[in-house]
DNA sequence: AATTCAGCCAACCGCGGGCGA
DNA sequence: ATCGCCCGCGGTTGGCTGAAT
């Protein structure tokens, strides 16, 4: 790997911004003084207080340079060289179910970061996709047969649990049907969230904030070395490693006995399970769960009342 | 040897959410 | 309820490197 903190070049923008554009504040690659004295910094008082840890700790750097060559580069945790192959296939699968949440995506893979990932996929992945005929955003092939077009316009999302209900195909946009009805919300009304196909990407997924913001809680837990996680956390993490490794199998396995058994009631005295139990009893399929939890921002765990009829 | 070009990737930028005052 | 600060995210930029011409 270059060091490519030795760049002795600088960038100029013409516009300034806010934190990095104040004169006396250093832009450009980074000297390993500075690496230096971040490190140290960051060893001896601890990461966060970002704003202000360039002058505690004697920096002519903004806050915001400073978090990112911590988190990119000077982590210990951070593995640098290639991307094997495993790894490869981790990121396809990831993105296959979350799209471009790199960071959510980072959190899944060992020592790699969000930064490192989005410019693999950008520079190797979607271009191997697309010399395979593969869209890289959403995974379907680029170039469909002409009959095959007009027949998904018709047909359901086929899942892969066959006792899964379908989606219905509305106007050619395809809408979960799962319900919240303990919520008084049934995801059929989509009107808020026009014309969003459900396996399109989570890049075009409406109010994706909560499910970014859920799963980003993951992650960021994840990052702590004591973190004791809890039922939804561990849920959720098995949730994710079960489409990892295309064994949802196993996950249902373990979920299984909790299911048999719902233990909460709902307000309406309806049981009342996880979007994985749902999985399971295959109410709901993966693609539904993703995008229930892009849509309520929901994390895999917390309690609903899926329509199990 | 000089130039051009494409690949790579660290760093920058704007935006939006969380949170406390 | 509102405002401002802080943080983290995804998209983008642009300079370095090495291969090709």
């Amino acid at each position: 790997m270059r060091n490519l903190s030795s760049r002795n070049s600088t960038r100029s923008r013409s516009t300034p911004t806010p934190c990095c554009g104040k004169v006396g504040i250093k832009r450009g690659p980074w000297t390993p003084e500075e690496d230096e004295i971040l490190a140290n910094y960051i060893k001896k008082d601890g990461e966060g207080r970002w704003r202000t840890l360039p002058k505690r700790a004697g920096l002519l750097r903004c806050g915001k340079s400073c978090r990112l060559r911590w988190m990119n580069y000077l982590r210990p945790s951070v593995k640098r060289g290639r991307i094997a192959p495993d790894e490869e296939d981790l990121i396809l699968r990831l993105h296959r179910l979350l799209g471009n949440r790199w960071s959510l995506i980072a959190g899944r893979i060992p020592g790699r970061t969000d930064n490192e990932i989005k410019n693999y996929w950008n520079t190797h992945l979607s271009k191997k996709l697309i010399s395979q005929g593969i869209d890289p955003r959403t995974h379907k092939p680029l170039y469909p047969s002409p009959n095959s077009s007009e027949i998904a316009k018709i047909a359901p999302i086929q899942n892969s649990n066959p006792n899964s209900f379908p989606l219905e195909a509305n106007g050619g946009v395809y809408r979960a049907t799962a319900t919240r009805e303990n919520e008084n919300f049934t995801m059929t009304n989509l009107d808020q969230f026009p014309n969003q196909v459900i396996d399109d990407g989570a890049k075009n997924w409406p109010n994706c904030d909560g499910f970014n913001k859920g799963l980003q809680s993951h992650h960021e837990q994840n990052k702590e070395e004591d973190y004791v996680g809890n039922e939804n956390e561990d849920a959720f993490s098995l949730f994710l490693d079960s489409l990892i490794n295309e064994n949802v199998f196993v996950y249902q396995q373990q979920q299984q006995q909790q299911f048999q058994q719902p233990k909460i009631i709902g307000p309406s005295g309806e049981p009342m399970i996880s979007s994985s139990q749902a999985i399971h009893h295959g109410s709901i399929s993966e693609a539904e769960v993703a995008y229930s939890m892009v849509a309520f921002g929901e994390k895999d765990g917390a309690l609903n009342s899926y329509d199990l009829a």
